[in-house]
DNA sequence: TGATATTAATCGAAGCAACGATATTTGACA
DNA sequence: TGTCAAATATCGTTGCTTCGATTAATATCA
């Protein structure tokens, strides 16, 4: 078994299988990296799940996107994106407007406001990016993302 | 760029680097097997956090331990376990005993309900990981944990 | 010793998340 | 057409998280 995590976790039998040893080693990374993240973005007070909307709705540019599409398009899913645009839109990041074709579904837009508060947060990210997994390599970052991808292939 | 990733996102550009594209990986795999444990967890009631704590405190034995040292052994970090130990307490799985040695800290173990109780998730447990992951194989999972605790270490 | 700092755990308040239930609008079809 | 089902987003409630402040006990050291 590895070393590494068995320290951290400061039991001698940590693990019953293989499996769950990968388990928690998935979690702890993940956890250590979203720290990260969320260091890096809590000056301007974003959350990672709102961040993401952000990203989500500037890459559907204009034309903007339902609410139920910004939440199939999330990393993480939120059961109740109502109140995470409500508070984007709160301090003026996003805008609803009802369309009038289906008024059932409210379309969702990036604000100029929203736009310039991404186009701020571009280097840090990049950076925190960099410092977190950049001395890994290519190499072995592609081969991280290929046994990821595999695992969620079930 | 692998595809699998691409096509979840639904954005043909996502990706400004190699470092984010692995973050991604990382957050949507963990999403996915937590998933799946809170789902086995749920007909107990339980939490992730709170199924962990039970397991550390199994690991400690008789003699128990000092909240911070649950807090410091948690897989991810809670900043108030006080009330997650307030909830475990009120449904009897621990108990806390304050030191006379000591009367600033608190001792806490888990009792023969709470040990009931990790014995019935036992099995259920290893079922979802073994179905969550066991379809990589032995080497690949060994692969997997070696670049995760590489990825961790910077 | 007495004053200050440190450590351990808890609590108050505010905000957030999760789960269901509820409008509102549209679609399907007898 | 009228009725029922489906889709879309929102809301109510309850419990959980988080942050900082607070209490209490111990350690430090002039």
């Amino acid at each position: 078994m590895s070393g590494r995590l068995q320290a951290e976790l400061r039991q001698s039998k940590p693990f019953s299988s293989l499996e769950q040893e990968t388990h928690l080693n998935l979690v702890r990374t993940c956890e250590h990296l979203e720290q990260g993240i969320e260091e890096t973005l809590k000056p301007s007070g974003l959350s990672p799940s709102q961040y993401n909307v952000l990203r989500i709705l500037r890459g559907a540019g204009e034309q903007g996107l339902a609410c139920g599409e910004v939440a199939e398009r999330m990393v993480t899913r939120d059961p109740d994106v109502t109140r995470l645009l409500d508070r984007l839109e709160q301090r003026g990041f996003i805008s609803r407007t009802r369309e009038n074709r289906d008024r059932r579904v409210i379309t969702v837009r990036v604000t100029g406001e929203g736009l310039n508060l991404l186009r701020d947060l571009e280097q840090p990210m990049a950076d925190i990016h960099r410092r977190q997994l950049g001395h890994l390599g290519e190499k072995k970052l592609e081969m991280l993302i290929q046994l990821l991808e595999e695992a969620r292939a079930d």
